[in-house]
DNA sequence: ATGTTC
């Protein structure tokens, strides 16, 4: 418990934990009281304190409704640096540097696809590789490498995983300026050859879902959304690639705040400089990870295409098989934000955060512009995930931020110790929903008892306004590591 | 999250 650390409340969903100490901002947390409760059971509160102390840090440390204990900064955490003096820190952004989610709509309705459920999860199960480890098809040479972390997702489409209007409906249209292929390890190199096309383990995941109930009509219906729709869901990231940027520049930005005589409250936070050398190394390798990650969740999109095209022999038009959107929570990108009433460059990191700008902003891509930008927040494989829209409340008050999942409520080892004689399969089967996975431990660690209930921080959010409910889906399928 | 403890 974390008695030591003093909230006081701001109003129902917000919480303020004062500046005190070393702190150069005040701690910011979106939630219910009773969630606060939970959220007190591990260290993730100190983390915000800790993320408040870090240079250049502008107007809040912010915490998520699903905030939970991470790696220096927790996940579930929002902070926007000073560009001239602040630091990135690979910490705050995540081991899974560009982590996301996209979902795919389609033409297809719930009873059109039941009768082949299973045949349709045994064939992405089948064309998408998944689990620790798990290599795909494509193998990466060096000059295809040069090409995809310059071009993210628009190599992909241009090598055939895909169409053009695909990238219309990525964050920056799924290429992410700056990559330099000479401040990347041969390791990292070595680790993401094989592993493009590939789903990973945790709580990535592939899932067929259907629109069940619509909470705004008229948005959902901009997004492309009606009831009783088959969608499809895909949560991975950069794969054994960034992971190995991200432990390559810890290890660096360590050796550069000994040097700078840098001290922070926690050897996780590990950080340089943006102007500094080791920061902007940082960010050329970050940019190769972030485009790997979506050229990633392009070809598995593309994968899941031919899936339906297989099974249900049909083609591009009756499937329909758009991408609604493709989110990114584990990121840190450079944006302009109101900062003392003025307009300010900062580099905001939203680790297992989402992005949710409002409709005008000129950074939410150009057919989604009068709508507001598509927020995903993925809940658990039995129960529901829900789709939003971003707001100018979240552009106020979290630069442009909103949740991204349920939230882990039990830790790994205690889900699997408690589900140890359970048997998960049998049990979604009964309730329709169809789980191939590759490992029984990882289906235990990511059952939906180990996660809060989803609409629960969606209420959070929508409550206090930093994102709006738009649709509410719920799986009929579900593809594991 | 992760060649699941370089």
């Amino acid at each position: 418990m974390n008695e030591s650390i003093n909230l006081v409340k701001i109003h129902d969903y917000l919480w303020e934990i004062p500046k005190k100490g070393g702190m150069r901002v005040p701690g910011r947390v979106y939630a219910t009281e009773s969630m606060l409760k939970d959220i007190q059971k591990d260290k993730a509160l100190e983390q915000v304190v800790n993320v408040a102390h870090l240079p250049g840090i502008q107007k809040y440390s912010i915490a998520m409704p699903d905030i939970h204990w991470g790696y220096g900064f927790p996940i579930g955490g929002v902070a926007a640096m000073d560009v001239e003096e602040g630091v990135i820190s690979p910490g705050g952004v995540g081991y899974d540097i560009n982590c996301g989610v996209r979902l795919m709509s389609t033409n297809l309705i719930e009873e059109e696809v039941r009768p082949k459920l299973r045949e349709l999860v045994s064939e992405l199960f089948y064309r998408v590789p998944s689990g620790v480890g798990s290599s795909g098809k494509i193998k990466l040479s060096k000059n295809d490498y040069k090409d995809l972390i310059k071009k993210g997702a628009k190599w992909a489409v241009e090598q055939g995983w895909g169409e053009a209007q695909d990238l219309e409906r990525i964050e920056d249209y799924g290429t992410f300026p700056g990559a330099n292929y000479d401040t990347i390890s041969q390791k990292a190199f070595e680790r993401g050859s094989d592993e493009l096309g590939t789903l990973g383990s945790g709580n990535h995941f592939l899932e067929v879902d259907i629109v069940d109930e619509i909470k705004d009509l008229q948005v959902a219906d901009d997004f492309g959304l009606f009831k009783d729709q088959v969608c499809v869901m895909i949560h991975c990231g950069s794969r054994g690639f960034g992971h190995q940027i991200c432990t390559d520049y810890i290890d660096r930005m360590l050796s550069y705040m000994r040097r700078e005589e840098i001290n922070l409250p926690d050897k996780q936070l590990a950080c340089a400089h943006i102007k500094s050398k080791e920061g902007r190394d940082y960010l050329s390798a970050f940019a190769a990870a972030v485009n790997y990650a979506w050229a990633n969740r392009q070809i598995i999109m593309s994968f899941a295409r031919e899936s339906f095209y297989r099974i249900f022999k049909i083609g591009p038009r009756d499937l329909g098989g758009h991408l609604v959107y493709d989110i990114s929570h584990n990121i840190a990108k450079f944006e302009e934000h109101k900062v003392n009433g003025e307009m300010k460059k900062v580099c905001v990191h939203r680790k297992g955060a989402t992005r949710a700008f409002p409709k005008g902003h000129p950074l939410v891509p150009e057919i989604y512009r009068n709508v507001g930008q598509p927020v995903f927040i993925p809940g658990d494989m039995g129960r529901a995930s829900f789709v939003l829209v971003g707001t100018e409340a979240a552009l106020d008050e979290t630069f442009g931020t909103s949740c991204h999942g349920a939230g882990r409520m039990l830790s790994r080892n205690e889900a699997v110790r408690r589900g140890k004689n359970r048997d998960l399969f049998s049990e979604l089967e009964r309730r329709g929903i169809i789980l191939i996975a590759r490992g029984k431990r990882t289906v235990l660690e990511e059952m939906p008892e180990a996660y809060k209930y989803v609409e629960d921080v969606c209420d959070v959010v929508h409550n206090a306004q930093i994102a709006k409910k738009v649709a509410r889906l719920r799986p009929i399928g579900v593809v594991k590591g």
